[in-house]
DNA sequence: TAAAAATACTCCATAGGTATTTTAT
DNA sequence: ATAAAATACCTATGGAGTATTTTTA
């Protein structure tokens, strides 16, 4: 098949002119380059595209059929090459990003918003992974950026932390409150915690927490929504142990206590393939990302008079 | 915009390959040939299509992009191009058809089924318009073939008689029937008719014929199928003016006699515009058109017991 | 060292231009 | 006589080939 666009552009202009002096013009070419372009595109068709008359030319059914389709095939090889400069320039594509839950508690939401305002051409896609699948995708490609939990070590990632997440304990404020009340006291209170299904790595990371305490929690309230969860908790329903960034989240009636227990840290960081360093949109994603890393949450509740920090006993 | 199909095919070939020098060979083309269209194509876009590494070919989100949308653009052109050579060979396209009742009584949907059977590419466009509508559609190409009542002098057409058409009286076969029964003798029978609805040129034509005759007919009942004024007449509800053709269906209980009114003449023609004789399509059609045409009615209804010729008197 | 892409250089096919002819009214 | 497309002929661009170099693991 040797019929290239430019006979499609031919057979366009001269459909709509049906004239080919002018629609040699519009091409910008002599009207017999037009005209041999027609012939030979004529030859590989094996039929007449134009019925040439005296001062009247009309399509055949074959030139109105290739003109119509040609109209159309054109314009999408347009936008094809446009849509393919956009890429390049890191405006339009596709970001297949990993993620888990307590990213997707933090930060996350408001950068994937910011990014897709300033991104409009570029698609999303988003996959709940824990944080070895990521790794893994990320060194076979199949992510362009993950949000892993620290720590990672894989020379063929990059890997920047974005947020010193750690999990704390959220007591009801009515509870009994002194100095001495950490995860172990309270490991006969009934638990309410996010549901396994939402996340599983979180869950499983709380009751390893707990486990590292000393007790396997009771657990008799499970929520989808982390809001959920502190609403029962403030309604004295039970303890809860949370990501830090949800004491920015102020509920009435909880109060949260640091963990000292080392297990209980829950780092944060963006990673991405080393080779991709150079990829626009990975770039830009980053550069967001890091652009948007909230100020240290340790310091903001270091200020919150409700939080303290205590040991696990 | 200067990008060719064959620059999508070449990119196409690499994403699949990702390889130059396979790709090249599939090709069939040099590698360095290869190598030199990507670079041009690179700079068209305005950045990388491929990061070549050592062993290591891979597309960017440019590349992969216009590979992804090149590979529908590539088919779609080719399926283009195959629907126009079809076209030149009159096995695609679209033929536009005006016809009137009388002919859509007749033979003309055994026509278009056979037709269509054969063309299975043709899309058939069918628009139900009186004679000079036809005429003027045809001289203006809005149609491309057209079925007309006779006499038609126009030298922008080309006019084949197809059907010997007339108007006939049916009577019920209880009613009084010797030689003198015709149309004036029937004048205060109650009539049934095609509706208006359905081919207002047939309605307004059974009138005219009556009032050819010296009176108006009293209508107590339409149809919208010739086949329910058959059988309405049948079984005594009153007469009819149907097309003779109408015979050739045998309807129980019903009579026939010839009109010699000549304003009963209704003979069809096939009909298109003098330029379109070499059209395809029109060839192919017109040919079919004449092949089905039925033997000759008058013949037939000649060896009819039923029908017999008489005046209007 | 070897595989793979890029570069250098030559060639020629072909698309396009100008001038002219043919055709139809 | 004239408008419009086709033809003749020439030119030159650029795409393709061969040979060679560069790059990198």
């Amino acid at each position: 098949m040797d019929v290239e666009l430019a006979d499609l552009e031919a057979v366009v202009a001269l459909a709509e002119a049906l004239h080919f002096g002018r629609a040699a013009d519009r091409l910008h070419v002599s009207q017999p380059a037009l005209s041999k372009r027609i012939r030979k595109l004529e030859g590989r068709i094996g039929g007449p595209l134009l019925v040439r008359r005296y001062r009247d030319v009309r399509l055949t059914e074959a030139g109105r059929l290739l003109a119509e389709r040609g109209r159309h095939l054109l314009r999408e090889s347009e936008a094809t090459v446009a849509l393919s400069q956009r890429a390049a320039r890191g405006e339009a594509g596709r970001l297949r990003i990993g993620f888990g839950i307590a990213s997707i508690l933090g930060f996350l939401p408001d950068v994937l918003l910011r990014f897709r305002r300033s991104h409009p051409g570029v698609q999303l896609h988003l996959r709940d992974m824990s944080t070895p699948e990521q790794i893994e995708a990320l060194a076979a490609r199949e992510v362009d950026i993950g949000f892993v939990r620290l720590p990672v070590a894989d020379d063929r990632l990059v890997v920047r932390p974005v947020l010193d997440e750690r999990l704390v304990l959220a007591i009801g404020s009515r509870s009994p409150w002194n100095a001495r009340i950490g995860l172990r006291s309270v490991a006969a209170e009934p638990f309410i915690i996010i549901a396994r299904a939402r996340s599983a790595s979180f869950y499983d990371h709380a009751i390893s927490v707990c486990a590292a305490t000393g007790f396997a929690p009771r657990i008799v309230q499970e929520a989808n929504e982390l809001f959920t969860v502190l609403s029962l908790v403030g309604a004295g329903l039970g303890v809860s142990l949370v990501p830090r960034s949800a004491a920015l989240m102020h509920p009435p009636g909880v109060r949260f206590r640091e963990l000292t227990l080392p297990q209980a840290a829950w780092d944060i960081a963006v990673a991405w393939h080393r080779d991709a360093s150079t990829v626009p949109l990975v770039q830009r994603f980053v550069e967001m990302v890091r652009a948007a890393r909230p100020p240290s949450v340790k310091r903001r509740l270091a200020a919150a008079p409700r939080t303290r920090s205590v040991g696990t006993r």
